[in-house]
RNA sequence: CUGGAAGGGCGGAGGGUCGCUCCGGGCUUCGGUCCGGGGAGGAAAGUCCGAACUUCACAGGGCGCGAUGCCGCGUAACCUUUCGUCGCAAGGCGCAGGGAUACACGCGGGCACCCCGGGGGAAACGCCGGAGUGACGGAUAGUGCCACAGAGAACAUACCGCCUUCCUCAGCUCGCUGUGGAAGGUAAGGGUGAAAAGGCGGGGUAAGAGCCCACCGCCCGGUGCGCAAGCCCCGGGGCACGGAAAACCCCAUCGGAAGCAAGGCCAAAUAGGGGACCUCGAGGCGGCCCGCCUCACGUUCUGCGGCAACGCAGAGCGGGUCCCGGGUAUCGGUCGCUUAGACAAAUGACUCUCUCCGGGCAGGCUCCGGUCUGCCCGCAGACAGAAUUCGGCUUACAGCCCUUCCAGAAUC
RNA sequence: GCAUUCGUAGCUCAACUGGAUAGAGCUUCUGACUUCGGAUCAGAAGGUUACAGGUUCAAAUCCUGUCGAAUGCA
């Protein structure tokens, strides 16, 4: 598999969700559906060229190190992918309790499952 | 060598690809992009103390509230006309120096209590040495408390005892002994209790008692030593003064309040805010001149009793005059803010090499305790993520290193 | 960031200003009643008073420190 020939890999500050107000419409307006140890929350704003994605990681998954280090992995995973999904998509992944024990392969498979899912992939892969 | 205790230190190293954030510089179609550099901890944690800093309030003082409580020394952020270094400069930096603050804390000392060892003594006890603990001003400023048990618990107390006198009865060696009772004396002994009103020895006495005396303890005064807390010695008093202030409290000292969500500035939007004077019912709360809440009163509206009047219920507003231009802003921006410096909060993902640590498998050696080699697994494996800064305390922590002490084994 | 309150039996709460054995209801278990079950009656079990120190003769209570939970303010 080479390595992404089509689209970036970075993910600068303005590719993430930072106001409450679009948390609020995104987790009421859009659709949800959970797999794994993650909650996906995901709507379509044509207006937005790039797609965007916010992290929710609640104090129950454990200390400041532990949400901290779900949140790193999360915010990799979706900049690994962010080329194969759909444009101007607002993504708010929060993540679950069991989220604190799984590695970051784990991760990887719950996220791409979930995308698999919604069927917010961009284009069909090449095989 | 092994194990334990105390104290101190460390908390993997180097590289590659992709990515995040801040600063400086270049290019730019102002969207970005390229180069260089910086980027979590010993506890960053808990927010338990204290300080800096900021705003508000403030003549001074009082009441109230809170904290601290043996003595001495030392220490941060902070300031700096010092020194070094970086920079053209502004300015920054420093295991440098100097100055300042702490009733945070650390170190040392004193005293008290408890334990251990030594030696003195009949004992009580005090002496010497060591370890530990101490919220370590005052119980003679006052108020209150000390359950149960016990005769009596802070104004002491007479249950059993002990002693004296008197009465009754019995015995006989005829004025003594004993039984029972009454009046009194007595805190030495028994018993109760956490605690029984100085300890112990001698004198004294009917029996006793600081009633008297020696020693110890206690209180008062003085000399000397020590910066001081205190210590040594001398003299006097003749004993009164139980515990507890982590009960109320008293004394001394300190503390104005709030906290970077402090606070300054600005864009946009929207209509309300502040001050002075006069007037004004009651109660409660917020520490004390003001505000909020409730009730009453006045007034407006709505509903019900058919309407008005009136009553009930609900909601809203609380007077007048003058003056000022501002006020709010809760995940708006920016400054505060940092050679880490964010504001949905930056250190990550994958991987290579080395070396720690733990486990497993195979093989070699073996004094059968182990040891060496190779491979594999365990997120480099513990606790844990800066949010104004600094000092401290407390709590969590895989493993490794150093120093001292103790115990065991082996060798000399 | 600051402030406040609370941790008592499996659950909900008591225990006065320290005084002895920590109490009540529900729950659980056992027995009785019943053909069986429910209800009822009787009995029992269940507690390191969150943890660790300290003050005191004596601590659930007072003091200090940890741990945990909840609430409020801007």
């Amino acid at each position: 598999m080479p390595a992404s020939p089509q689209g970036s890999q970075k993910l600068p500050g303005r590719s993430r969700i930072k106001e409450s107000r679009e948390y609020a419409r995104i987790k009421s307006h859009g659709r949800r559906f959970g797999t794994g140890s993650l909650l996906v929350n995901w709507m379509l704003e044509p207006s937005c060229s790039r797609s965007r994605v916010g992290i929710i990681v609640s104090r129950k998954v454990g200390n400041a190190v532990t949400r901290n280090l779900a949140k790193r992995r999360l915010r990799e995973v979706f900049r690994k992918h962010q080329s194969q999904l759909l444009p101007s998509l607002q993504l708010v992944i929060v993540a679950r309790p069991s989220i604190a024990r799984k590695s970051f392969w784990e991760v990887e498979q719950d996220f791409l499952q979930a995308v698999k899912t919604a069927q917010i992939r961009s284009a069909p892969s090449a095989s």
